[in-house]
DNA sequence: CCCTTGACCTGGAGTGACTCCAATACGTTA
DNA sequence: TAACGTATTGGAGTCACTCCAGGTCAAGGG
């Protein structure tokens, strides 16, 4: 399929996959007699992952890495999949911290918004 | 204060500092003898509270129209209360929308997760 | 008196992860 | 033949910092 297809099915844009192309994060993808590129299914599922893994904000650093060890060789071998499976589990991490901190902060917002709310309400008393 | 009492007090790096006032986001600071900026108390006040939205990942065009309005003549009246009471209510719905969005994201790299510690699990079986 | 140190100053370049744009190419339809 | 639609490329722009080179100034040490 062409990259409009690709796009719509992946979520991203079609910069976003040229971008990624460029960065060396997608299988070689194949081109057709205009030069265009012809995704396959396995390419469409492999952006449907990055799509996923950028959602989550992974610094695509470890998202290149991600694609390296996949797109390795041995890529089904114990030891690369624990490569990325240790990536995953690090940015599950970072995602609990982040969380933690939109909890503070949305307690932040809310008190400063009630401040406001109260005085707004009172400002005829 | 200088700006490295600011910065530890407010959270906020020096160059963050002084890119905020580049940016218009502080009310003027004032200068010692030798053209070192010196921070009131209300100035490291206004700084906290900056780092609070900053935090919260508010674009920094909103808080210019937080800073403009706090700083404005009629900073008090009702009118500009609404003001920023209406850009910490947007901003609380943005913040409402990302948690959703990382709901979403944990989930989905939690069954990832599973999928390869499962995997590595049988490697044996 | 000079030298170093340390805290600060400035303007401007660099970063990450896209995002947008201008110029170009090619096949199809009117 | 011209316009249209879909793609190509390299490169510039964006956001919110972040870092850096080169400089000023006051105090302390030899």
């Amino acid at each position: 399929m062409r990259i409009a297809e690709a796009s719509a099915r992946s979520g991203l844009t079609q910069d976003t996959i040229r971008f990624y192309e460029k960065s060396h994060m997608l299988a070689p993808i194949t081109r057709d007699a205009r030069g265009w590129r012809d995704f396959s299914a396995d390419d469409v599922n492999w952006l449907t992952t990055l799509e996923r893994l950028r959602v989550t904000g992974m610094p695509l650093d470890d998202v290149k890495h991600f694609a390296a060890s996949a797109h390795a060789p041995d890529a089904d071998s114990p030891a690369q999949q624990a490569t990325r499976l240790a990536l995953l589990q690090a940015h599950a991490e970072t995602l609990a911290a982040r969380r933690a901190e939109l909890d503070i902060c949305e307690a932040y917002l809310n008190h400063k918004i009630k401040i406001y709310t109260d005085r707004l309400e009172t400002k005829d008393g």
